[in-house]
DNA sequence: AAAAAAG
């Protein structure tokens, strides 16, 4: 019966079928669950216990897991701190800091030019064979790592951790080495921090709660969330850093640049790291409670303030190391500022292949961008990075390119071998970027040579893992396929010895902390880890403390919202207008994004723009993959000019030309706002990004672009005002209409 | 709320 009436409503059954003619695949998707189930007789009944043996099998594997899922949680507390101490040291090779730097496989720098020459014709023929001889060697597999798991739980770490932050040893790793270090500059540290960290603090308490009524002022900044940013703004519409205490200690950085300035500290910090992040994490609304534990320790952890800077805060590095982060950083910053500094090293000077310099000509870099200028040497010299830079500034090939170097020299004189094990793994939050990531890559890798492949979910695995068994260099997917596949004994990823994780920040939220971190555990000791994003911030903590060794952080100075090319502007509007004013705003010449919180809005918004005469397509995880991949390629190839997404589209995707980003839905976190506009004014183009909001988010709203420094003007909006043509571009046609 | 695994 209703569903007589919905058609009759304004919906016409055509709009309906072949909508629903996609829909139906996800609804597919889900029968196909029940079938299996229904298949099993009781299936759903708990009392299911005689019942499929299949079942059964199930279970048993995910009680091993639960287990060791179980430690990686600890551990995602912070109770893993020893994790570089305890868990990793006994079995583990581990990387010796001393040897670090020179770390990367560098031994045979040299052979790379041998490359070129080699022709990998071969490969093919040789697949046939090698599927017999699969896995017979990797048997040893990752499952060394494993067993300390098991053990890092009980370990007796906190003992260790206890004399290390003791020691104040800047290094995270290795107690050993610490117990010399310093102690002088701890105190130091321990001291600048209460200053900080008790303005910080504050405001975490408060976004929690987030109730904005309380403090008008002070939610700006608090703004929950990440640790610096939000703070400046506020105090600092300009950025200054007047906030924070502890750069005092490096005047060496001119904090014009300042803006992003976080980075700046890191660095430093970095070398703590371990000791101190986990007393910064607790303070983390978000995390669970994790590592109270320490705290109690912790010096700072009193003062509780600090919270934020974990890696940051950070305090004492020796006093060589900060000099040489300032160094780099300064270098960094130059190089921000006068676009031609960057330019003047070209790809090659940076030590890149010849091929490789020519793939990124043919993919339209033939100079580097300020990330890529900054990233690209420290990540051949095989040292750990974070990176941030803006949406759109090319942070694939920032490091896409070295990657790809790094695996060739390492595997210089090597033979190819069947079902040889990857090298390399790229982690990204969602298929398309996965996809995408390996679009940019893969020319790269053939360039020499070298091959990658993907690795994700929503397809049949038979394909990705026959690639595996043929061999392949580089894998890049999503990490439940990966983590399954691992599980399943068809991914070693034992050989890995450099792992990008893209939109680390995100990768590191609550659903995707944990299977990271357990994939992270299956590479080779000591791999080389990269963690990029246009947001990073101390979310990745999690990450740093228990992977990351001194790693050196670069962001591009001078890199602000200001400095952008997108217009912000925010459209308050009555919910009974929205559609309206939706169609109105998505009826034009432009590729459009729509961004909706949900699925299922997302695909409402769609049919209502199909309905009203635009072709549109939607963009989110209800669709089948296939359906998925069609549409994103629809918008990218120009067939339909609006695409409706939800946030499975808010990172990474690249897609030219798109001029307006509508918001249907306002993002929650200022992150999210800055990742959805970043579709936008890519690579330098203009864009412009309107958000929709009820007259009664105002405030909320206010809050949260201040928190991404965004400057926005807030306008009322009404069906058929001009204002929404002029947004849409259409101004001329009105006017004369 | 969304995303990420299901021969």
């Amino acid at each position: 019966m209703p569903k007589s009436k919905k058609p009759a409503g304004g919906r016409p059954a055509k709009n309906f079928e072949p909508r629903y003619g996609d829909k139906p695949a996800y609804q597919d998707r889900k029968r196909h669950g029940d079938g299996a189930s229904a298949s099993k007789p009781g299936s759903k009944s708990p009392s299911h216990r005689g019942y499929r043996a299949a079942e059964t099998t199930e279970a048993a594997p995910k009680r091993r897991w639960t287990a060791q899922e179980r430690a990686g949680r600890d551990e995602s507390r912070g109770i893993r701190t020893q994790a570089g101490g305890t868990g990793r040291g006994d079995d583990r090779p581990r990387r010796s800091f001393d040897d670090r730097p020179p770390r990367s496989y560098d031994d045979r720098p040299a052979r790379s030019s041998e490359r070129p020459v080699r022709s990998y014709d071969d490969r093919p023929a040789r697949s046939s064979d090698r599927p017999a001889r699969s896995f017979e060697g990797r048997p040893a597999r990752s499952f060394d790592d494993r067993p300390r798991r098991d053990d890092r739980p009980m370990r007796t770490d906190r003992v260790d951790r206890t004399e290390r932050r003791t020691t104040g040893d800047a290094r995270p790793s290795y107690r050993d080495d610490r117990p010399r270090r310093s102690f002088d500059d701890r105190p130091a540290r321990s001291t600048e921090r209460p200053a900080r960290s008790f303005g910080d603090r504050p405001a975490r308490d408060d976004r929690p709660a987030r109730s904005f009524d309380d403090r008008p002022r002070r939610d700006a900044r608090p703004a929950r969330s990440f640790d610096e940013r939000p703070a400046r703004s506020t105090e600092r519409p300009a950025r200054s850093f007047g906030d924070r205490p502890a750069r005092d200690d490096r005047p060496a950085r001119s904090f014009d640049d300042g803006p992003r300035r976080s980075f700046d500290e890191r660095p430093a910090r970095s070398a703590e790291r371990p000791a101190r992040s986990f007393g910064d994490r607790p303070a983390r609304d978000d995390r669970p409670a994790r590592s109270f534990d320490d705290r109690p320790r912790r010096d700072d952890r009193r003062s509780e303030g600090p919270g934020r800077s974990d890696w940051s805060s950070a305090p004492k590095r020796s006093a060589q190391q900060e000099q040489h982060v300032d160094v780099v950083h300064e270098r960094l910053q130059a190089d921000a500022v006068d676009a031609a500094t960057v330019t003047e090293l070209g790809f090659a000077e940076l030590g890149l292949g010849e091929n490789i310099v020519r793939v990124l000509a043919d993919l339209g870099a033939s100079s580097p961008f300020p990330i890529q200028a900054a990233t690209v040497a420290p990540i051949l010299q095989g040292r750990d990075v974070l990176a941030r830079g803006r949406t759109g500034s090319g942070k694939t090939i920032a490091f896409g390119a070295p990657l790809v170097e790094s695996v060739l020299r390492a595997g210089a004189g090597t033979k190819r071998a069947f079902a040889r094990a990857p090298r390399a793994l790229i982690l990204a939050p969602t298929r398309e970027l996965a996809l995408q990531i390996d679009s940019t890559v893969q020319p790269i890798a053939r360039s020499v040579g070298l091959f990658t492949t993907q690795i994700y979910g929503g397809v049949p695995q038979g394909r990705q893992v026959g690639a595996l068994r043929k061999g392949v260099d580089i894998v890049i997917g999503t990490p439940g396929r990966i983590e399954d596949l691992v599980e399943q004994g068809k991914l070693d990823l034992s050989e890995v010895k450099i792992v990008v994780l893209d939109e680390a920040d995100h990768m590191c939220e609550l659903g995707f902390l944990e299977p990271v971190q357990r994939i992270l555990r299956h590479t080779a000791a000591g791999s080389q880890k990269l963690l990029f994003s246009a947001t990073l911030d101390r979310e990745v903590a999690a990450l740093v403390d228990e992977f990351l060794v001194e790693p050196a952080v670069y962001e591009v100075a001078g890199e602000d919202q200001e400095s952008g090319t997108i217009e912000h502007r925010v459209l308050v509007i009555d919910h009974r207008d929205k559609a309206e004013i939706l169609v109105s705003l998505v009826d034009r010449a432009g590729k459009t994004l729509v961004f909706a919180r949900t699925r299922a809005y997302a695909e409402m918004l769609a049919e209502q723009f199909d309905d009203a005469g635009i072709s549109a397509v939607a963009l989110h995880g209800d669709l089948n993959q296939a359906k998925r991949t069609r549409n994103l390629e629809k918008m990218t190839s120009g067939r339909v000019a609006v695409l409706v997404a939800t946030d499975v589209a808010a990172r990474g995707i690249h897609v030219d030309d798109i001029d307006l980003v509508v918001q249907a839905d306002a993002p929650d976190e200022y992150k999210t706002y800055l990742h959805r506009s970043g579709r936008t004014g890519r690579a330098g183009r203009t864009g412009r990004v309107v958000t929709l909001i009820p007259r009664q988010r105002r405030r909320r709203m206010v809050e949260m672009l201040e928190r991404a420094e965004i400057d926005a003007p807030f306008e009322d909006a009404r069906p058929g005002d001009d204002l929404l043509e002029e947004i849409a571009g259409r101004q001329i046609a009105n006017v004369t209409g």
